[in-house]
RNA sequence: GCCGAUGUGGCUCAGGGGUAGAGCAGCUGAUUCGUAAUCAGCAGGUCGUCGGUUCGAAUCCGACCAUCGGCUCCA
């Protein structure tokens, strides 16, 4: 007998050699239905695996996250089985699961379109009927690269070769197809049911663009069609408050051929942009930030200095001034070097935080251009911070909480990584390691949980990287917090210590925002183009019944705007209820119907957006006060 | 930049070798109507661009540009 400890706690004992799907079946029939595999002392198995010794064991259910993942995983190797079955001489790259689902790189001389993913997926469900079982095999390294070498799988006897030397190599087959694989999976294809498969793409062999592209099919699997179902309808709701979408929609800013990637702001877009902007340095004038306005072109000389020359070049767009090479500014930092450079610093001065909204453009590769969330020319609310060595921690800690601060007052949730040293970078390695040191220290002190992200630190130094989730579920950068010893020392920049010497000052480059531009994507898709009224492009539109009470619609309207509130007066001859419901598509905050009845007692009738049948009525100092009071408390109230 | 898809009036989309259509928006007129679309009329497109095939191209072919979904890269 051996003694099993569950995961409430409990002991059992079963027989030597009994299943995980027999200890899941001897718990509950329930339990033994949605079982997908277990764990044995923490590590995944099949639920085939027989229990041989004492240990703590846990039954993983489809529906939870590591269920579903096996699921997706086993879809995959199903999505590989049906892709050799119709389109021989296919041969397969990686197929992991995903988040919502999985997909499988393969490499085929046939393109494939759309319509083949219909054609798989019907191969798959028939396949999925056979009831397969997923069936283990583990074998000798050999063994493996001559199984995968005989079928042509170059791919896999790569990644075998590169499997660490003590690896245990196991195989997975179902039906009749066999894939390299650690497992675990699903017990039976019978499980697949709820998939759909999703859409076509180009993706490097390993990630390299070196490598040859191969094709990978997406696809999503869930553990019941409802679930499906509801993940279809959240990405049709998703696509809803797509920015592109709404930017459109709301007159916020557009997009041409004349200029890829090079943004025009609207009217409506630019209230967005300048509330955003006013926020910014009210809050940062009271952290003690000076501003300043550097140039959008300069010298190449500064460029090359900076070293932006030899490691940025390809980003950056340049021209010519008097027969002398210029470059417009992809970084602000070069621009605050002089700023700082201009006068003698003393130690006193430090930390000397110097902001900047500086509009950069950098040339990204055609394909990556995405709406606002990535532009050739954007503007960061830049800030270099210079300082004496000892005040790095501080100073850090300072912007983790300044860039928390905003966010939360946004409503975003956001994730951090910390980015060390790339390949193509500067300066030596101790000092990117006191550098990478400085910034986990600062992460640590405020307990942030952090993941690390190798290699992709700016070249210059290490940072701390804050990403927001796209209406898509797609993470951008948006403020980072960067290190920098290199600048500094490029630009031999100096402070008088207190002992008369001149010494070196640290600096740090930080974002909050990250971009505007970006920023204002992302606060569309978070608020679905409903944006609180402080943010409002129009905060108020006041909607009267009949020509007779349009005086007073504007003479509201003027009183409005004389306190700063964004109003206006809808003076078409249309129904009422057709400017409700333009007021409503365009998602103003409040609409004021007025009407005999509110001009004679001096009042409005306020309907909220998003708000049915409402219309609550409100003198207009009391509706003045509430629009006020929201305003004030950067949130809906009512 | 790479892979695949797409490109028809301001917007959403139909059409598809014989010379372009709808709805919404716009304009004009009528309607003065109290909480999500009043009615009628008018105007608006060299069908992304450039080439080719053809008696004839928006439609077929090619190149380029842009957009979308990914990869790579990044705020």
């Amino acid at each position: 007998m051996v003694k099993v400890t569950l995961k409430d706690g409990s002991i059992r004992e079963v027989e030597q050699g009994t299943t995980l799907a027999d200890l899941a079946a001897s718990i509950s029939r329930g339990l033994a239905k949605a079982a997908v595999a277990g764990k044995i002392n923490g590590e995944a198995r099949d639920l085939s695996t027989p229990l041989e010794k004492d240990a703590e064991v846990e039954i993983i259910t489809i529906d939870s996250e590591e269920g579903l993942e096996i699921l997706r995983h086993s879809t995959s190797h199903l999505m590989a089985e049906a892709i050799q079955k119709l389109y021989p001489g296919t041969i397969l790259g990686i197929g992991p699961a995903i988040e919502n689902g999985f997909y499988y790189d393969v490499d085929s001389e046939h393109v494939f379109t759309p319509e083949d993913l219909e054609k798989i997926e019907a191969e798959m469900r028939r396949l999925a009927k056979e009831n397969n079982t997923y069936q283990r095999r583990e074998i000798s390294r050999d063994e493996a690269i001559e199984f995968f070498a005989e079928r042509g799988e170059k791919y896999k006897v790569e990644i075998i070769e590169d499997l660490p030397e003590d690896a245990v190599i196991s195989m997975y087959t179902q039906g009749e197809f066999t894939d390299l694989c650690a497992g675990p999976h699903i017990p039976s294809t019978k499980t697949i049911k709820a998939f759909k498969l999703m859409n076509l793409a180009g993706a490097y062999w390993r990630g390299s663009e070196k490598n040859k592209m191969l094709q990978r099919i997406y696809g999503t699997v869930w553990a019941k069609k409802a679930d499906l179902d509801d993940y279809l309808f959240k990405l049709e709701e998703a696509k809803r408050r797509d920015h592109r979408k709404l930017g459109l929609e709301l007159d916020l800013f557009s997009l041409h051929d004349e200029g890829p990637g090079f943004p025009f702001f609207h009217p409506k877009g630019m209230i967005l942009r300048n509330e955003l902007e006013d926020f910014w340095r009210k809050e940062h004038r009271k952290r003690g930030y000076h501003e300043i306005k550097t140039p959008i072109i300069l010298s190449r000389t500064l460029w090359e200095n900076s070293g932006h020359w030899d490691h940025y070049k390809d980003n950056m767009y340049t021209t010519k001034i008097d027969d002398e090479d210029f470059a417009v500014k992809p970084m602000n930092c070069p621009g605050g070097m002089i700023m700082y450079k201009q006068q003698l610093r003393s130690y006193r001065d430090l930390p000397l935080r110097i902001g900047e909204l500086g509009l950069v453009h950098r040339h990204e590769l055609s394909g990556a251009l995405h709406g606002l969330l990535r532009v050739r020319n954007f503007t960061q609310d830049d800030a270099h911070i210079f300082m004496l060595p000892s005040q790095i921690k501080e100073e850090v800690i300072g912007v983790i909480e300044l860039v928390d601060h905003f966010y939360k007052i946004f409503g975003f949730e956001y994730h951090v990584e910390l980015s060390t040293r790339p390949e193509d970078s500067m300066g030596s390695d101790e000092t990117w390691e006191m550098a990478t040191n400085a910034l986990k220290e600062a992460l640590e002190a405020k307990g942030l949980e952090y993941k690390i992200n190798p290699g992709d630190g700016a070249f210059y130094g290490p940072k701390i990287d804050f990403h927001l989730k796209d209406c898509l579920g797609r993470t951008w950068q948006c403020g980072t917090i960067q290190l920098d010893f290199q600048m500094p020392e490029k630009f031999d920049l100096t402070y008088i210590g207190e002992d008369g010497q001149k010494h070196r000052p640290v600096m740090v480059h930080r974002v909050v925002y990250g971009s505007i531009e970006r920023y204002i994507a992302l606060l569309t898709e978070h608020y679905a183009g409903a944006f609180p009224t402080r943010l409002a492009p129009v905060q108020v539109r006041i909607l009267p019944i009949s020509d007779r009470h349009e005086e007073y619609a504007q003479a509201l309207r003027e009183r409005l705007n004389e306190l700063d509130i964004r109003a206006e007066v809808d003076d078409r001859r249309e129904k009422i209820s057709y400017k409700i419901r333009e007021a409503q598509t365009l998602k103003i905050p409040f609409a004021l119907v007025v009407g005999d009845q509110e001009a004679e007692t001096n009042s409005v009738a306020v309907r909220r957006y998003g708000q049915g049948n409402a219309g609550e009525k409100l003198s207009v100092d009391e509706f003045i006060a509430l629009v006020k009071e929201e305003i004030a408390s950067k949130k809906r109230l009512v």
